[in-house]
DNA sequence: AGCAGCTCCTGTACGC
DNA sequence: TGCGTACAGGAGCTGC
């Protein structure tokens, strides 16, 4: 699923391939659903004619800036996936189902971008703020900013010691671009179990684990973001993510733990699988 | 406050 | 072979 490393690598190649141009025409599907506001009709209307000015981010959401001062946000939720440029034989090729394609923006030059997303939690807005997006003007800090050190790290934990780090971790508030693979990740290479509560955490804990938040992301970023087992994430020419092999835990149940050679096993926390190594991880 | 459980959605895997 | 069912999960929600 599209986490931090993958919304970057995302934001960056759109960066280098669709900023300046111009937007001629644009085609919305099934999106009714997926665009949040404003109203469909409205959502087409005001992209016709504009020009990308510029591609940020913002946690897992993907923010295109138009010359009009408006931005299109986007969030690929589980499945989403942007392709540029779009070409039929492109999505045969990497096996995606056009049918899933809800909006597409044709640029002046002929080319197009296509928004894909199988099972539609993806999310679409066009504001003038971004403070409009409520999802976005609740989120924490940016792990990978300078202005997360590990003093700002320990003062947020202590705003929630009583959870259970894993928690702390998956919710966007605190700290956002983070979900179930890369906790996983960041947790055993830690040598933290998900379930610990954050007050338990020692100095050398959370010196470890803010180590690693960092150090995670990044080299995810680097190898193109992750497409884990089946996972939907592709970059904007429909290939998946390098960081798969570097994956040492998610999705490795019952596979030998690469430190001491115990099988992984997982467990259910709030839903979701978390896989750990039970010798390296203890609650 | 914190967490369990449900919802949205579709493709895939599995049991019978 | 084919059907039914469980499962995957980001995020928002309800309710205990």
């Amino acid at each position: 699923m599209p986490e931090l490393p993958e919304v970057e690598t995302v934001r960056i190649e759109l960066q280098r391939k669709i900023k300046d141009k111009k937007i001629e025409n644009v085609m919305a599907g099934e999106a009714k659903k997926i665009i949040q506001k404003p109203s469909p009709e409205q959502f087409i209307a005001r992209l016709k004619g504009k020009r990308i000015a510029d591609l940020n981010r913002r946690g897992k959401y993907i923010i295109i800036c138009l010359d009009s001062g408006e931005k299109l946000v986007v969030h690929l939720g589980m499945t989403g996936i942007i392709i540029y440029p779009y070409d039929d034989k492109i999505l045969q090729e990497k096996g995606i189902n056009p049918k899933h394609n809800h909006l597409s923006l044709i640029f002046t030059d002929h080319t197009q971008l296509v928004f894909n997303d199988v099972r539609r939690f993806g999310k679409l807005y066009l504001v003038s703020n971004l403070e409009e997006v409520e999802s976005i003007d609740k989120l924490g800090i940016e792990p990978l900013e300078d202005s997360f050190t590990q003093e700002v790290f320990q003062k947020i934990l202590n705003i929630k010691k009583k959870g259970k780090i894993k928690s702390f971790l998956m919710n966007q508030e605190f700290i956002t671009g983070l979900g179930n693979i890369y906790v996983n990740e960041v947790l055993f290479r830690a040598n933290i179990h998900p379930l610990r509560p954050i007050y338990s955490l020692t100095q050398e804990e959370v010196s470890r684990l803010y180590q690693e938040i960092r150090t995670v992301l990044k080299a995810a970023i680097e190898c193109g973001g992750s497409t884990v087992a089946d996972e939907a994430f592709r970059n904007t020419n429909g290939e998946k993510g390098g960081f798969v092999q570097k994956i040492q835990v998610y999705a490795h149940q019952n596979e030998p733990c690469i430190k001491c050679g115990h099988p992984i096993e997982v467990i259910r926390i709030e839903g979701r699988s978390s896989f750990l190594c039970p010798q390296c991880q203890k609650l």
